[in-house]
RNA sequence: GUGGACGUAGUUCAGUCGGUAGAGCACCAGUUUGUGGCACUGGGUGUCGCGGGUUCGAGCCCCGUCGUCCACCCCA
């Protein structure tokens, strides 16, 4: 037997429903925003990743599925959605044009990892991105609509944000703060001296207790942001409040790739294990210029469907459709053409064995049907069909012709 | 990559001191060959993950291996 590979998973029944319904569901949303779709494939040139992503990142460091093809071109499986947009929007030239251009997308990535609750080596992601608009009504709006697609799929949630500050702000902080670990970096963990050189700023970040204490004096970006940074994040804040949306600031939130500045956020469950973002984002005004764009501002975030999945509060599913049987071998031939005609409106179970009446009637419930109809030997002898409403009980037998 | 737990029927799990495997759910058939969901009766559907070892004998003990889960790391 061939099972799927370590961290991949086959989605049937009520999972791939779930799925469905929360693709549906965010797709819906993102359209009255004024996203439409792109389609980018899963398979890359390794430095898009390189290059977006970044090197510091543990993603692109040891987490991509990555190699070489029969062209012998260095390829990489997406680890994430955003970088494949981009490069998409100035392949596409569209950096050149003048209008804002507004992205969902939804599919695989994948990421070399070993799984766990929440994480898994081929995940899904739901995503949007938001090119050409700098104000930071732009990043109001996106996180209103992912909080809108949650409430619509019945999620609890938590927000967190910070700002991560610009190219004005950015440097001198991170200058500020790396002289003061390099004064208590004997006490840090053995992690954060490892972070101290990859990627300073993602100390801040550590769980570590001993750590957390110690970062407690450490300065915050978010006092030492230029006025601009510092306006747009107050204003954020505001706009959110006028929203009625719950958020709460968190100085230490870094998001874990290096194209993001300014507004960083993270929708966060405590419903789902130690993995518990289910939805990040933020402002990414450089990207688009990395990859050779036109400078571009830009905004995004992605759901991590996988993450969401439990959570999800289904709607009821009602019975529907109808379920043809008959009780006599000759009759079941009649059937497949009736079905053919009724399938032109509505979902059609046949069964095409001859079974008895009981047998017929369990059939039907478990294809939660509507109706059920069947031909036995009275019916195949007048031309008629027998046909009963399953829920309410009513039961006719008419002309087949009629049916 | 590191650490821990666990692999028995389709599924959830039990299996004592080592003596060739059992329950619920699901499934199939039947309870008047034309009135269903409920109930009742009957049916076990198995390479005990795999490979070695110890033993008269291993689901159980030992070693290895593969896999799953959980946590760390990292991230959606």
């Amino acid at each position: 037997m061939i099972n799927p590979l370590r961290g991949m998973k086959d989605l049937t029944f009520e999972e791939s429903r779930r799925y469905i319904h929360i693709i549906d569901t965010a797709v819906a949303i993102a359209k009255r925003y004024g996203y439409s779709y792109i389609e980018t494939p899963i398979l890359e040139e390794t430095a898009l990743f390189k290059r977006s992503v970044g090197n510091s990142s543990d993603i692109v460091n040891k987490e991509m599925y990555q190699f070489e093809d029969k062209g012998g071109y260095d390829v990489c499986m997406r680890p994430e959605g955003t970088a494949g947009v981009a490069r998409a929007f100035i392949s596409d030239k569209l950096d050149r044009q003048p209008i804002k251009q507004k992205f969902y997308y939804h599919g695989p990535m994948f990421r070399y990892e070993r799984p766990q609750k929440g994480r898994l080596r081929e995940f899904h992601q739901f995503g949007c991105e938001s090119f050409g608009e700098e104000s930071v009504y732009e990043d109001f709006t996106i996180i209103a609509m992912i909080s809108q697609i949650f409430d619509a799929l019945g999620i609890g949630y938590d927000l967190q944000i910070n700002s991560l500050g610009c190219s004005e702000c950015m440097p001198p902080y991170k200058q500020n703060l790396v002289s003061f670990l390099a004064d208590i970096k004997g006490d840090l963990c053995e992690d954060c001296n490892r972070r101290l050189d990859t990627n300073p700023i993602r100390v801040l970040d550590c769980k570590n207790k001993s750590c957390r204490l110690l970062l407690s004096n450490a300065p915050k970006l978010i006092n030492n942001l230029c006025n601009e940074c510092d306006s747009d994040f107050k204003k954020l804040t505001l706009l959110l409040d006028h929203a009625n949306i719950r958020y709460t600031i968190d100085t230490n939130l870094v998001r874990g790739l290096d194209y993001y500045n300014k507004t960083a956020f993270e929708f966060i469950s405590n419903e789902i294990g130690s993995q518990s973002a289910i939805a990040g984002g933020g402002r990414y005004d450089r990207l688009v210029e990395f990859l050779d764009g036109k400078p571009t501002p830009a905004v995004g975030f992605a759901i991590g469907i996988e993450r969401i999945m439990e959570l999800v509060k289904m709607p009821k599913t009602l019975p529907e459709g109808i379920y043809l049987g008959a009780m006599q071998e000759e009759a079941v031939e009649l059937l497949l053409s009736l079905a053919v005609r009724k399938r032109l409106k509505t979902k059609v179970t046949v069964e095409y064995h001859a079974r008895s009446f009981k047998s017929h009637m369990k059939n039907a419930d478990k294809a939660e049907a509507k109706y059920v109809a069947l031909i036995g030997e009275d019916e195949l002898k007048n031309g008629t069909i027998w046909i009963k409403d399953i829920e309410n009980r009513e039961e006719k037998t008419i002309p087949v012709e009629n049916f």
